[in-house]
DNA sequence: CCGGTTACTGTAACCGGTTACATTATTCCA
DNA sequence: TGGAATAATGTAACCGGTTACAGTAACCGG
């Protein structure tokens, strides 16, 4: 920046200003600058930026890890968004059993604000963010009620609660499995309340037997299933609510492998719809949840809030449920 | 870090070199500084370190866009990588087609290093950057000669000749379909390559009327497939390579849609083995690409560069041929 | 013709760390 | 016992920008 300003013979507060806009600049300089900076190929130094203006244009996110299919759509919402108001995405993955108390890699120190998955931070680590009046929004995930901070999230128990009234009310099935997902995330914990009402419901007593766990992983979910088949001979169930789409890839090839037949022994419904779940065999019944718009509308609050705009505490997105082959449905 | 400081009673640059452990403190002052900064919840600020250091402990990723299935596994791969070293992951996209001359998001201004998949920057851009001897990897795509850029790719050229070869020896097809990738993917041009010496080795006549669009996007190539068939009819085709398992979708829906059979009318090849291929109907054939490896040895790459050691030019992982049912293998 | 804007620019303090250099006290060894 | 090395710390310059403050010159309305 010093060589600029030298070359065009004006004070680095010039160059500075032209740059930002930030006060009137002579068409002359204004001109010899444009040209010595593409001469040059001056960049502004982001630190030096950062430091002066105590702005980072760096939102963060944390999330716990990288390698389920959710996280495509996820990171493809917020990236779109934090690309519009030209902000950069700092990626950080970080799970809560890290018990070792390092402090985290991303927040106030290096960013402007955090959108943070559920489950990849601890309760007191949010209440301090929160008390400093830095700016977050939580995905999938709602705050201690004394914190109010903003969430986006996706209806969970309606829907599952219209999926399993549907298998029992459409396709006469009575005696459900229910894979629970991680126990951090508060889908799973909806999503079980959503199944145990329509049960209820419908007069059906609840079995604990039939609740395994899934933890929304294909593999855990497989094993899982396929030890509950191995215990219960015969068959004693009749469907089967996976929890999501990637513990539903486990249970259809778990049955599929012991010779059980969706939707005919067994019903199969998931929940995210995500691009597998229709190419499945037979195309998974599930709730479809969506998720970019969930990143979307998840950045979009942040950057209300780093402006100082009000931001709904509770964002519902409306999720809807999308009826294939697999619990007996479109048998077509 | 000045409130530190006062209340532990000593200099700032104490603080700094105990934090940094870049010279002895004693032991007296190490655990005052020690409870007064857990007390006082002292984070050092990043960008004044990174001014001060001429480090910013992060990497950038340059991506085209964020929707391809293709994008989960090499991430996965990088911030694995990145989270080992403590550096933090700067992500940005950027479309080649851009022709505004914008400078990039990101650079030497705000990393310490870039990873830059194909087609997500220009080659003066790449000049420049290489010229200032600033560390970059690219990732499916290799510099100009000129510049000696490390890259990390795929085998593509040999396992299309393979998958092609297989379709013509083992299932005796002949008039086989190539659907072309990106332009400016490099990996479009192997496989186009690898697809044309299968042809050529086997005394097949290259027919330019069987090349046709497929980006690998499933909708371009559903849109490509459709209007061919339209086109030609009776079909004459017996098989489609579709570029990678995205245009795969596509292809097969389109197929399906027109009542043609896969594999006995059509047999259908893929590339890359995304999660979703294992799934389709029939289960595609197609070839397994190392994506989260492609990502973790590209970071790999990049810190030897960053840490100044050297590296291979060109890094090609092996690929390996998955048949299953969709080319006519596995039918049982 | 004059006081008040407005346009443009420079000087220098500041953002929050790191580190070269200087200083003092202690230890070690010939 | 004296000189050198070592430990522990402070002082202040510096990283590369931004911006409050101040100043000059041109312009404007009465």
């Amino acid at each position: 920046m010093r060589d600029v300003a030298r070359e065009v013979g004006v004070s680095v507060a010039t160059v500075s200003r032209y740059i930002n806009g930030s006060a009137p600049v002579s068409p002359e300089v204004a001109e010899r600058l444009e040209q010595i900076m593409a001469e040059l190929k001056y960049v502004p130094h982001s630190a030096a930026r950062q430091l002066a203006t105590r702005k980072t244009m760096v939102v963060g996110l944390l999330l716990t890890n990288m390698y389920n299919d959710f996280f495509g759509p996820l990171l493809y919402g917020i990236e779109s968004v934090v690309g519009e108001h030209r902000y950069n995405l700092l990626v950080a993955t970080c799970r809560l059993d890290n018990q070792t108390n390092i402090s985290l890699p991303i927040g106030p120190h290096n960013t402007d604000g955090l959108l943070i998955f559920a489950g990849s931070i601890k309760d007191d680590d949010l209440a301090e963010l929160s008390s400093q009046g830095f700016p977050v929004v939580l995905i999938h995930h709602t705050a201690p009620e004394s914190l109010s901070i903003p969430c986006v999230t996706v209806e969970n128990k309606a829907a599952t609660y219209k999926l399993v009234s549907h298998l029992i009310e459409d396709h006469d099935r009575r005696q459900i499995v229910f894979m629970k997902g991680p126990s951090q995330q508060e889908d799973s914990y909806w999503r079980k309340l959503g199944y145990l009402n329509a049960l209820r419901d419908h007069d059906i007593e609840i079995n604990p037997k039939l609740m395994l766990t899934g933890e929304f992983l294909h593999g855990v979910a497989y094993r899982s299933l396929k030890d509950f088949i191995d215990r219960s001979d015969p068959i004693d169930f009749d469907a089967v609510f996976t929890g999501d789409d990637d513990a539903a890839i486990g249970v259809v090839e778990a049955l599929t492998e012991c010779g059980i037949r969706i939707p005919e022994d067994v019903a199969v419904a998931g929940f995210d719809d995500s691009r597998l779940s229709a190419f499945l065999n037979p195309p998974l019944t599930t709730v479809r949840a969506p998720t970019a718009e969930v990143g979307r509308i998840a950045a979009k609050n942040l950057f209300n809030l780093i402006e100082g705009h009000p931001v709904d505490d509770v964002t519902l997105l409306p999720t809807e449920i999308i009826l294939r082959r697999s619990c007996g449905c479109n048998s077509g």
